[in-house]
DNA sequence: AGCCTTTATGATACAGAGAATCACCGCACC
DNA sequence: GGTGCGGTGATTCTCTGTATCATAAAGGCT
C-alpha cells in the first residue's frame, strides 16, 4: 500500500487513474513523457483514462513534487519522476532522444551571476538541443 | 535608405508594416517583445497592422537573422533584436523584467558536456528564473 | 507616370496544447 | 451497504500561432 498511502498523504484519494499513471512512470523505458505519449501508451494497453483526466493528474502530482515537468521546444510539456537530484538535459532534434545531465560547476555558476545582479534564483532551466551521437553516424556513415 | 535595401537583400520587399516593425524593434525601450506586445503598441500608436501579419514578419525576420526568437515560461514567444552577440536571460517572476548576461565559463561547459557525450550542440537555452532586486525590497522593505 | 506581375496584407478560419465545465461515478468513512 | 464528497471523462473553451484567400500594394518595365 506505498503507493496509495503516498498519495493519501498528499490529500489525493488513490484513485485508479492516479495509481495507473504513477505506475507508468516507474515501468516506463523513457523517463520523459508527454500527456499525450502516456494516453497513446494506456490505450495501447487497453487501458481508457481521459486525456482530461491525464492533464489534471499530471498538473496535481507537479504540484505535489512527485513529478517535474519540462518544456523542451517541442511545445508540448513533458513529466519525469521526482527523484531527487536536479538535472539538466539535452535534447537530440534527429531522434528525439533526451540525454540527463548534471554540472556543479554550471550550477555555481549561475548562482554567482545572479548574485552579481542582486537576482533570487527560484528555478532555472538549461537544454541543450542538437544531434546525438548515433544520429551523426546515421547522417555521415564514413566520419568519425 | 538603409533598412529597405536590408530587407530587399533578404528577398523581402520593403513594406509598410516590415519597415514599422523593424523600427519599433530599433527604438524600443523594452528589447524582448511578443507579437502580442508589439500588436497593442501600434494599435496605442494609431498603426493598425494585423496581427496574422506582425507573426510572419516575425518568423520571416527571424529566418533572416535579423531576431532572434526566445520561448520564456509565460507560454508566449519573444523576439529581440540580432546584434551579434549570444546571451541567455534571466527573467523576473514578479515583474516580468527580463535582464541580459552572458558567461563564456558557462558556454564553456555546455560545450564540454556535449563532447563528453558525443552531442553535437546546435543551440541551446538557459533561463534563470526568481526575483530580481526589486520585487525583493518591494516584498521586504526593511530587510537588506 | 502608368501598366503588370509578383508578393504582401489582413480578416477569418483553423490547428494544437491545455484548462474549465458539469453531469455522472466511485472511493472512503460511517 | 448507504452517503457524501472528490474524481472522472466528454465536451467546450481559451490561448498561441498558422493557413487560407480575396484584395492591395511593391517594384520592374516601358
Ligand atoms: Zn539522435
Ligand atoms: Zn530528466
Ligand atoms: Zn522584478
Ligand atoms: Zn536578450
Amino acid at each position: 500500500m506505498s503507493k496509495a498511502s503516498h498519495l493519501k498523504d498528499i490529500g489525493l484519494k488513490a484513485t485508479g487513474p492516479r495509481l495507473t499513471i504513477l505506475e507508468l512512470f516507474e515501468n516506463s523505458e523513457t523517463r520523459h513523457l508527454s500527456a499525450e505519449d502516456i494516453y497513446r501508451k494506456l490505450l495501447s494497453d487497453e487501458v481508457d483514462i481521459g486525456l482530461a483526466t491525464i492533464y489534471r493528474v499530471l498538473t496535481q502530482f507537479e504540484q505535489a513534487g512527485i513529478l517535474v515537468r519540462h518544456h523542451f521546444e517541442s511545445g508540448k510539456a513533458v513529466y519525469e519522476l521526482n527523484q531527487g537530484g536536479h538535472h539538466d538535459h539535452m535534447v537530440c532534434v534527429g531522434c528525439g532522444t533526451v540525454t540527463e545531465f548534471f554540472d556543479p560547476e554550471i550550477e555555481r555558476l549561475q548562482e554567482r551571476i545572479a548574485k552579481q545582479h542582486g537576482f533570487a534564483i527560484q528555478d532555472h532551466s538549461l537544454y541543450l538541443y542538437g544531434e546525438c551521437a548515433e544520429c551523426q553516424s546515421r547522417r555521415a556513415p564514413g566520419k568519425r
